[in-house]
DNA sequence: TTGGACTTACGAAGGTCTTAGTATTTACTC
DNA sequence: GAGTAAATACTAAGACCTTCGTAAGTCCAA
């Protein structure tokens, strides 16, 4: 009997590098195996097969996913949805580089990001919800 | 005589967790010395001093900050703004983890990130005034 | 039930990051 | 010019990250 799942001391936050790049193929699949998300990640990547395998078995202990077996395969799902991983990597970014103001960051966004009207539109028209909200 | 400031084969892009830290301090300060730096730090930190100094050599091999001899010792200066560091990392994590949309993470920001209903309306007021330029 | 294909578990190499100790250099004073 | 206090340069340890090879386990078909 193989040990899988050990415990690790301390809570790990955010995802690495590539474990984002793995989470992100998982977010868009809802789940998969180790060659479902493989197959997702650009032809150049080549990246090994146990390399995937050992990513995601990682990910497992750091409880950003969970899998299931299947047969003889086991399927990763995400433990944390991905508009509150945004949320939280907002936050953080806030606190570490906007001296937790996100009004500074929003600003920066509109101010430089060039995005295109209509996308400006969309922000001012979410604003207007927001704010009425409030009002009531 | 030393060797000092030797080229590096890739070019580094993004501040290490640490290298933000005493970057943030020299932004607010405009520049430093190492002894600088570590009196603006929190007094729990603790941080040796030659870890200090061992820190910015570094950052200054990466480029994020340029030096000069005064006296006995080195005054540091950021090489990036802020506020164009603030854009870079905002452009990334756009890319990274908001498929490229930053309107989506304007978005996530308004939505849930806590903000005064003055930040808001400031916010908005950007918008407009933005969206007024846009149209001449 | 045994062979083969596929899967998971483990270990290790090579890299970066953070921290700090030791050694060397430097500027200034007497 | 030698001594001294302070600064810089170097080295290294320990942690984590990324990658992959090898070994061991598992399912199924003939």
């Amino acid at each position: 009997m193989a040990v899988r799942g050990m415990r690790q001391k301390k809570k790990v936050e955010f995802l690495t590098e590539v474990e984002l790049e793995f989470m992100t193929e998982l977010w868009a699949l809802g789940e998969g195996s180790v060659r479902d998300v493989l197959a997702q990640l650009a032809p150049e990547r080549n990246l090994a097969y146990t390399s995937a395998a050992t990513i995601l078995r990682i990910m497992e202990q750091k409880n950003f996913v969970t899998s299931e077996k299947r047969g003889k395969t086991f399927v990763y799902k995400p433990m944390l949805a991905k508009d509150a991983y945004q949320s939280k990597t907002l936050r953080n970014l806030s606190d570490k580089l906007f001296d937790g103001t996100p009004a500074t960051m929003v600003a920066r966004l509109v101010n430089d990001q060039g995005m295109s009207e209509q996308a400006l539109e969309e922000i001012r028209a979410l604003l207007d919800r927001r704010l009425k909200d409030n009002d009531s």
